[in-house]
Formats: structure tokens, C-alpha cells, sequence
DNA sequence: TATTGTTATACTCTATAACTATA
DNA sequence: TATAGTTATAGAGTATAACAATA
């Protein structure tokens, strides 16, 4: 048993390899690592990231349609469905008619939805300084200013 | 009907907002559309993100174990037997016995494993030039450094 | 006693197609 | 004819637990 002296020496090797330097697979695992913290961090709240977000952009009285929602947050309106109707069953969000369209619904927060958001954007905020702690805040600036772009195209 | 003189005006709205800054949201989403452009460039030869990531690394003969590629990929070891298991009925890649220890198999790449990732590879380039292509090469360096602490840990 | 690979299972996420009511 | 929301379904990805062989 040699595992304890040397750690994952296998891995190591790895991270110098041609994968190693590869964006793609960097943003996957860094997701991976990035998502597996805040799910974490949410579950008290019984929240993941995907209703979070839904959150988040209705607690800024964005009052987006669910077509707002699956754009911005690159999900199927057939999703978008789904979790607003798990959050609306929970009193934390609300479908309002859109008076200039009665095809849309505009979702809204509620004030329950609200208090929640307040506690659940503490509790991932601590669990990403963690994560982002090896980062000085002009690199943090730098990498959100680069993964917007990627994120939506120059 | 109005969506087509402003484009997206929720959206962009939304951009502005709280999640448009938020690390883990623009991570996730610039994940999103990385593995989409990636599976769809794969596609052709039967490979997703994760297959091509088990035979990039074989096919620089890592010679890891299933157990190497787990933590490595930072997938569960159940997920590389299915892997290995699809690529190995495939021809691309094949088990071998550890010498030093015989519950480890280690997994090696085939001619014709090596042959399918080196035109996948180039496919998998070409898509990315077009996604990372707002980047400057100083720019790529820089982020793939950070995404590097971000998914290895500091 | 701990680890490697394996099987099994359940849950979450993703992707597609079709339908309705409106525009 | 096209779009917003909805329903349904299948496939991919994730997470957990248990087991046999070996260390």
C-alpha cells in the first residue's frame, strides 16, 4: 500500500497531460466542483442551483416571463415549467398575467420567496468564498469578465 | 408582436443583474454551451465529453487505473466501468492487468482508439476556436490558470 | 480492515416532440 | 404562421449503497 505516502500520484501525472491545460475540461470540473459546493449549501433550503437561480433573478424584480427565464438561464421552457410550479407550490414565487400579452406569464416573487433567497444567497456567498478564496478580487474580476463573454458570446 | 426589433430585451435586462456577476451562474453557463458545442462537434464519432476526456487520457498513455480516471474526472468509479465498459466493446481502448496489484485493472488505448481521438481531437479544437475565440491567447493562459485552481483546488 | 472494481438503484438533468391558447 | 406555456417521454448525468476479490 503505497496511496498514503505519495497522494493520488496518478492524478497528478494527469493534471500535467494535454487534458490538463484543455479549457473545456478545466470549466467542466471546475462546474462540477462549483456546483457539488452550492447544492450543498442550498440544501437546507431545499433548493439546487437551477431554482436558486430562478430565485435570484425574480427577487430583483426582474419580472420575467418563463421565456425570459429559459433563455437567460439556458433551460428548456419545458424545465422553466417545472420548477416554477415546484416554487409556486411552495409559496415562494407567484404567475402573474401579462397584460400585454396574455399568452405570458410574468413571474414574480413572493414576500416568504424573498426572505428565503436572503438566507439561501448568505449561505452559497460563504460556501463560494471558500471555493474562490485562492482568487484575488482582480482575478475574480478578470475571470467573471471572461466567462460572461463565453457565457454569452462576445 | 415585438420581439424582433429589440432582441431579447428580458435577457439582457437579466445580464445586469446579481447573477450576471455571480461566479458559479457564469461558470455553469459557460459550461452549458462549452459541452453543447462540444457533444455536437463529438457527435460524428459516437463519443460525448466524458468519453473523450477517458480516451484523452489513455491516448497519452497515462496508463491509469479506473480508479485514477474516477478521481481524476471526478467521476463516480461506477460511471468508469460504464465508460471503459462502452469504449472497450468499441475497440478503443483495453483492461489490463496491474502487475503490482491485481484488484487494479489498467486501462491502455488501442490503434484504433488512438486513431478515433486524434480526429475527434481536432474536431473538439475547431469548436473551440469559435467559442474561445473573443479570448486573446494571453487571456486563454490567464483563465485556464484559474480554472486550473478552481478545479484542482489551491 | 481498507481498497478496486463491479452491480444495482434512484434521482436529477437534458433534449425532443407534440399539443393549446393566443398573437 | 409563429410564439408562450404545457405535457409527455427518453436518454444522459449524478449519487449512494452493497458486494467479491484482493491488499
Amino acid at each position: 500500500m503505497e496511496t498514503e505516502t505519495a497522494a493520488t500520484p496518478g492524478v497528478d501525472r494527469m493534471r500535467g497531460g494535454a487534458l490538463g491545460e484543455d479549457l473545456s475540461f478545466l470549466l467542466a470540473r471546475a462546474n462540477a466542483v462549483s456546483v457539488a459546493s452550492a447544492n450543498a449549501a442550498l440544501a437546507p433550503f431545499e433548493l439546487r442551483v437551477r431554482s436558486y437561480a430562478v430565485l435570484a433573478v425574480v427577487a430583483e424584480d426582474a419580472r420575467p416571463s418563463q421565456r425570459d427565464l429559459s433563455e437567460f438561464l439556458r433551460l428548456d421552457p419545458s424545465q422553466v415549467v417545472a420548477l416554477v410550479d415546484d416554487l409556486q407550490s411552495r409559496g415562494l414565487v407567484a404567475r402573474e398575467q401579462d397584460p400585454r400579452d396574455r399568452r405570458a406569464r410574468v413571474i414574480v416573487v413572493t414576500s416568504a420567496g424573498r426572505a428565503l433567497f436572503g438566507r439561501a444567497r448568505e449561505a452559497t456567498a460563504n460556501a463560494e468564498r471558500a471555493l474562490h478564496g485562492a482568487l484575488s478580487t482582480r482575478e475574480r474580476e478578470q475571470l467573471s469578465g471572461m466567462l460572461h463573454r463565453l457565457a454569452f458570446g462576445a
